[in-house]
DNA sequence: TTGTATGCGTTATCAT
DNA sequence: ATGATAACGCATACAA
């Protein structure tokens, strides 16, 4: 601190008043767009240049002006998912000359509700939330209540708050559909949580609760129920796992549907890196894929390993350009609505159409 | 802006003095950890209860005072190497009560130069730099004089400023001597840029010019020479490609050195994507890994793959962290040195001994 | 179009 | 320990 005082050469806005001989007055209008004299345009262009001179922004944010800084908090930055959502936050933000102050809350509610609390007494001019799981720190941002909010990644969190997320359900039919349509029957579900809220044989259950539908896995899991219905599938709670997000968490999905019995021909997973555990373990137990077991995961890219996956595309870029945007439209006083992104099929190599004879 | 002016209820320290009864002055030395009086204490702390009022940070920054915010430039936050740093960045930061201010050049120098732009009118206390490449941008930096300044992932970038960045030159060295004690003496070397600075045949010639030394391919390769030298190998430019970071990379790498003939037994990488890329390729062309080729790689986890590689591990988090640490040092005035992080090796599973009979 | 004067939320100074 | 007041860098109503 010592040493900012004594080296802050920060000039201020009467500092260039007196180098340029033009008020302060007139150069707050110059920096705010409005015309000035060419004449002093000119003297003030020169000092500029001689100076490097920025206005404050801090300044500016205490007469009640937007500070030009957007708030966006993450569960992982770490994770491909949110780094992806990230980047599109930023680029549009940049788009539009703001700045982002970023939080990541570590999977952790508890520093979740501290990271909300310490961005309330910032200088944001709006926040986009993607909440770690279940939403339960929304009292916590009764402090915003004043404060532009968007939703991103999650469904129907917070009434009256625009959200930004993907069609799940979309995706789930495509995925479930696109195996049917490969003659495949016996389809595992392998959803993933944060925190698991219930067993497999509970999902069908509670699937349609108003809380759930913040989960994606649900919401993939209502096509996937769509798809088989369409079909005249049986629905089969034994082909469904409830699990996480790691490779491990794949491994051991595998590893049960084979102590159930159950013989499924097709798999969706909701990662690429549940895929990756899946596949390996399946072929350790002697399946072959894709022929024995199809599979069809949910990611942003094409992934690259040994082959690629047949995928549901998700846009997340776009999802973070859109936040900024819908948040924008709150800033600046507009209303704004939820946003549902398409998403599309990408069929690769781990989906083919069922062998004629397939022994198992 | 409108509806923000007319919402916004934010109270200040005068409508919690008018509340609570107490002077503004009380006030503000009680936010400061200063001690008031008991009985007043107790009237503040009823009202902050109610209210939920935060001192605003743009006010007490203009006072001379640090925000709390530090700015963290990363060239990709899609990265994962980025990201850990990030990771690292946030965690430390938030430990200090600070928030980040994040800023992604796209890889681009020119968006670089516009976020540091950019970033000069905020309301930092100081800045973690991860330049994109070549740090051109170093002359925008003179914005930041008055800023303190510490410089991420990247060695002897901007002279009086502190850098923390890996042993380089130690991981190089511990990747080369590890395949060198498996009885392998044909080690390849894949560097790899953003921006190719020379063919394989100038490596050497070029290695230790000055500007060089920003470039983590550079100070490996030093350790891969210093490894080869110790065991008494002649160098082979041959068996050196430079190249960029990403799968396909990898991929061209194997054919380029499958079309040199040199047949190499050992291979050192810089990234589990050009590894992979390699190996895929390598195999198609009918080599057996580990067998005929081992792989060792940098990496900062083990990558989960259908089997994993023997890699150098890198500490980013902790990178993220002390760059923090390094730069709180500055804020507050003290002084601060380079901090050159230990790496370590970490076999695996791509490396192992040669075998006696090795036909190629 | 320009300049003067006042206010924004906070801290620091100085009496009390 | 407390309270009144000046100051921070900027924006704006108002008078010129």
């Amino acid at each position: 601190m010592a040493m900012r005082d004594i080296e802050k050469i920060q000039l201020s806005i009467k500092d260039i008043s007196r180098l340029s001989g033009v008020s302060i007055a007139t150069l707050s209008r110059f920096f705010n767009g409005q015309s000035v004299r060419p004449s002093n345009e000119a003297k003030i262009q020169k000092i500029l240049q001689e100076t490097g001179y920025r206005p404050s922004i801090a300044a500016r944010f205490i007469k009640g002006h937007n500070s030009g800084v957007i708030g966006l908090i993450v569960p992982e930055i770490t994770h491909p998912f949110f780094a992806l959502i990230a980047e599109g936050v930023m680029r549009e933000a940049r788009n539009q000359g703001k700045l982002v102050l970023l939080g990541s809350s570590e999977g952790s509610m508890e520093i979740e509700k501290q990271i909300i609390d310490r961005f309330s007494q910032s200088i944001l001019d709006g926040l986009i939330y993607i909440p770690v799981a279940k939403a339960e720190n929304i009292p916590a941002l009764k402090s915003f209540r004043n404060l532009p909010l968007v939703v991103t990644a999650r469904k129907g969190i917070i009434p009256g708050v625009p959200h930004v997320y993907h069609d799940g359900e979309g995706g789930g039919y495509l995925a479930t559909k696109h195996l049917i349509s490969l003659g495949r029957h016996r389809i595992a579900f392998i959803a993933s949580f944060w925190d698991v809220p219930c067993t497999n044989t509970e999902l069908l259950a509670n699937h349609k609760k108003s809380f759930m539908h913040s989960f994606s896995s649900i919401e993939r899991f209502k096509g996937y129920l769509k798809a088989l219905e369409e079909a005249g599938i049986p629905y089969n709670p034994n082909l469904v796992v409830v699990t996480g997000y790691g490779h491990m968490h794949g491994v051991d999905a595998a590893s049960e549907l084979k102590g159930r019995f159950v013989d499924c021909n097709g798999v969706v997973t909701m990662t690429q890196a549940v895929a990756n555990g899946f596949t390996a373990q399946a072929k350790r137990l002697g399946y072959r894929v894709p022929e024995d077991i199809s599979v069809v995961l949910f990611d942003a890219n094409e992934s690259k390993a040994d082959y690629t996956f047949t995928y549901i595309e998700l846009h997340l870029i776009r999802m973070g350009q859109e936040s900024v945007r819908t948040l924008n439209e709150l800033i600046e006083g507009r209303e704004a609505q939820d946003i549902c992104l398409d998403v599309e099929l990408r069929v690769r190599e781990t989906s083919v159409k069922l062998p004629a004879e397939a022994p198992r």
